[in-house]
DNA sequence: CATTATAGTTAACGAACGTTCCCTATGTCA
DNA sequence: TGACATAGGGAACGTTCGTTAACTATAATG
């Protein structure tokens, strides 16, 4: 953790305290010293608390520009349904247990009422980053002959809606993890038995 | 609006003050004025603020007891494919725009990460209620050779997990109804074929 | 009629909040 | 070295917040 700058901390810790409490929840005290540092020297850094939000969610954004932006690179298209299972598997366990993943998630959560900004992209984020990129692999694995045909589009929707959805319940119950694993290997399993060739 | 009692006054005015600006963002006083009265005025009803949204929840608690609680009442079993995607339309419709129950959902979302009771019943609501009644619609679809056989558990996740998507989107986003509804019609033509007998 | 409980008010409290002002220490650059 | 910019801290500000206390009007009860 080397040569970590100041305002990278700060936006560290509100990026915890926010996912936690939410906006309102959190004053600039406990986010200044959880970053090590007093509250009023916060705005050395920042305008105002509403300045660090956004700056959070600037991040958010590029992140997503960069991720599902222009091409989406799905990497290695699975050669069979097995290896769709398994690979989309590891995907989420990443996904669904990453820390800053997990923290962004929840502040999206709780502050998508708050303006039209987070509003839209937790639209894209739940809606359509992920779909889009099993829409293509879908694509790809009916063209190789690995997957039954049908709507690619409306085919990503059913198999990435459930999953969304048990993420969010990973969110706010933890504790379910194993619960929810496993329901998500049991859908995955009925969707490569039902989409087979 | 005959014989309405100041607490149940109270308790409308805190939905939708709630739903719109998050437990946090409101005061007491708003509280109480939407209500027509003063904000200290509100202590003869409640002990504080925290228990009139803890009788909030209550209601919902109540609401999904007598609607999914001990035996589930699907109503008219479709005939057809057809008229499960009518029947469906028509009941998404109305839960996705009724007022009070589109408030409650607000809450809901914005509050999930408050307490335990919030989330466990944030996730019977995203995940098992509705779930069930379908789980239980096709199995008699399917006894009554209207539908395709298949797991009608995994089915009613596929069918349901979109929609609630969506309708998250449409809490989210309500000026885009018309594209939201089309999508959730699209999708319902799909199922409907997917598994037509 | 006298008493008491209830529902409302105003005033005020203490705490927390976001923010500004002013000062100091430190490092940079001419 | 001297001038200056930068990052931090302390004190204090004006607000807002949830809540309590003390009082009043009204209605129900004996």
């Amino acid at each position: 953790m080397a040569n970590v700058t100041t305002r990278d901390r700060i936006l560290d810790s509100a990026l915890t305290l926010f996912s936690e409490k939410g906006f309102d929840g959190v004053g600039v005290d406990l986010i200044a010293e959880k970053a090590g540092l007093k509250g009023p020297s916060l705005y050395k850094h920042f305008k105002g608390k509403e300045e660090i939000l956004d700056t959070l969610i600037d991040r958010v954004e590029e992140y997503y520009e960069s991720r599902f932006g222009s091409e989406i690179h799905p990497g290695q298209i699975p050669s069979s349904m097995e290896e769709l299972v398994d690979v989309s598997l590891k995907r989420i366990q990443f996904t669904m247990k990453d820390d800053a993943i997990q923290r962004t998630r929840r502040i999206l959560t709780l502050e998508q009422f708050r303006n039209q900004r987070i509003s839209g992209l937790t639209s894209r984020h739940n809606l359509e980053g992920v779909k889009g990129m099993y829409r293509k692999i879908f694509q790809e694995m009916m063209a190789a002959g690995v997957m039954r045909q049908a709507d690619p589009e409306m085919l990503a929707l059913s198999f990435t809606a459930p999953i969304t959805l048990l993420i969010q319940m990973y969110d706010r119950e933890p504790d379910r993890e194993a619960e929810i694993m496993e329901r998500i290997q049991t859908y995955f399993r009925f969707f490569a038995k039902e989409y087979a060739v």
